[in-house]
This record gives C-alpha cells, structure tokens and sequence, in this order.
DNA sequence: CGGGATCCCATATGATACTG
DNA sequence: CAGTATCATATGGGATCCCG
C-alpha cells in the first residue's frame, strides 16, 4: 500500500500535494503538446515525421523531448525499424489510451469554449 | 459562424490546426497550475492567499500570471473589495465551471495512473 | 531522406526580496 | 494581504548540422 503522498483528502494519491509523484504525472499529461500527440496517436502508430506534420506546428526538437517524456512514463512505445531511410514508429500503451479519454474530453472542451467565447462579444 | 479556423475533420473548430484560436485555450487549460486553480476553485470563491497555499508550491508571481490569463479568457473572475488588509477574491465563471469538468478527469487520471505504474514494477 | 542532436535565443517558471 | 521587482534557471522554439 501506497500512503507516503496522501493528504487523506482525494485518496491515496493527490495532486494538490506537490510531493506525491502523481502531481509529476499531471505536469507530463496537463501540456498542449502532450495532449495533441496522444490525440494523435489513437487511432494507432504513427512515425515521427507524420506526427509532426499533423501536429502542425512543433518543432522537431520540442516534438522529440515530449515523445521521450511520454515513453519515460510508459505512456508510449518507441520502436526503431533498422530501415533504410530509417524508421521510427510511436504507439500508445495501454496506460496511454487511459490517459487518451480525458485529454479527448480537453480538446473536445477547448474546440466548444471557443463558440462560448465568441459569442460573449 | 465562424470557419477560418476549420479543417473539416472535427467540426468547426480544431486544436491540430495551429491557426485556431482553440488552440491557444487548449494551451492555457493543458497546464499544471490552471488544472489545479480551476480544481481548488470548483467549490467556491477563493482569496489569493488561500489559492496559494492549497496549491501547496506555486510562487505568487507564475499564481498571479496563472489567474491574469484565466481572467482574461473568462474562465474565471476577479473581485477586489475595498478592505483594509486587501481582500480579492476568485470566482469560477460558467465557462471555468465548464472546464472544471475535464479537468478533474484529468487530475484523477494523474492520481489513478500512477498506481498504474507502480503496479508494473 | 528521416530522425534526431546541437547551438542559440525568447519566453516561462521559480526563489527571494520588498511594497501599497 | 495581495501582489510587484529582481535575479537565476528551466523550458520552448527556430535554424542548422549530422549520421545511417
């Protein structure tokens, strides 16, 4: 059992205390970047340069720095084809997909907040 | 009705284009501190002072950047009395409260994932 | 040629003061 | 109390280079 972060407040683990290693987790996952890879990466595998492309906007520097967090974490797999030109293909794991509900629901909130926006003025 | 922004693929809106405004909102709820501002600030009106320490580790300056930025999005609002010592005030606006539900599936995801990992060693 | 690594700069974040 | 000012560091981002 699990006790050393908890504040007994939202259970075992709990993000408002900056000592449990949940709170890292949410800094990784609570990211633009982050949250449009994972996205990306649903349907299923993806190479480096495609997921650039469709992020549309990353560069390939901070791109890779976010791939390697999110393998880090085992959020992604990494697998290097010894092709020729080479090949590099990212897959979300099983804790991935989990963490691709509530980063779908994110997205799907920043794409509606707009129209609430807009129609404020 | 507004479809500068569209790619077609998933609505009027899209984050994956680079060029939308919802980007921009993804890229200040896809953030640490604002999933947390806006999770402490879920049950009700919240001094400063009182935001800082149940965040438990933020400075006052990236607080105030964080809450500046959420104001202004009109996720949250600002309400400053005229008191000796001073006293403000931060309130969810509806569309913070819209927001707030994402955001809590994403804190629980942080604190659920990680026994995930913990499991896997 | 794709997938980075490296260099350099801009912004963001953070700790520590200090003030209306 | 609720910030602002200042300084140090971390991260973001573009351009270029490299290596298989």
């Amino acid at each position: 059992m699990v006790t050393a972060c908890s504040t007994g407040l939202h259970g075992p683990h709990d993000v408002f205390n900056p000592d449990c290693p949940c709170r890292d987790l949410l800094d990784l996952i609570a990211n633009k970047w982050s949250a449009l890879v994972i996205g990306a990466l649903e349907p299923g595998p993806m190479r480096f340069g495609e997921l650039r492309s469709r992020l549309n906007g990353v560069s390939s520097k901070v791109l890779t720095a976010t791939l390697r967090r999110l393998e880090e974490a085992a959020l992604i797999d990494r697998e290097v084809f010894a092709e020729v030109p080479p090949r590099v293909e990212y897959t979300l794991t099983d804790l991935g997909h989990s963490a691709a509900v509530p980063l779908a629901a994110l997205r799907t909130w920043a794409e509606g907040a707009l129209d609430h926006e807009l129609s404020r003025r």
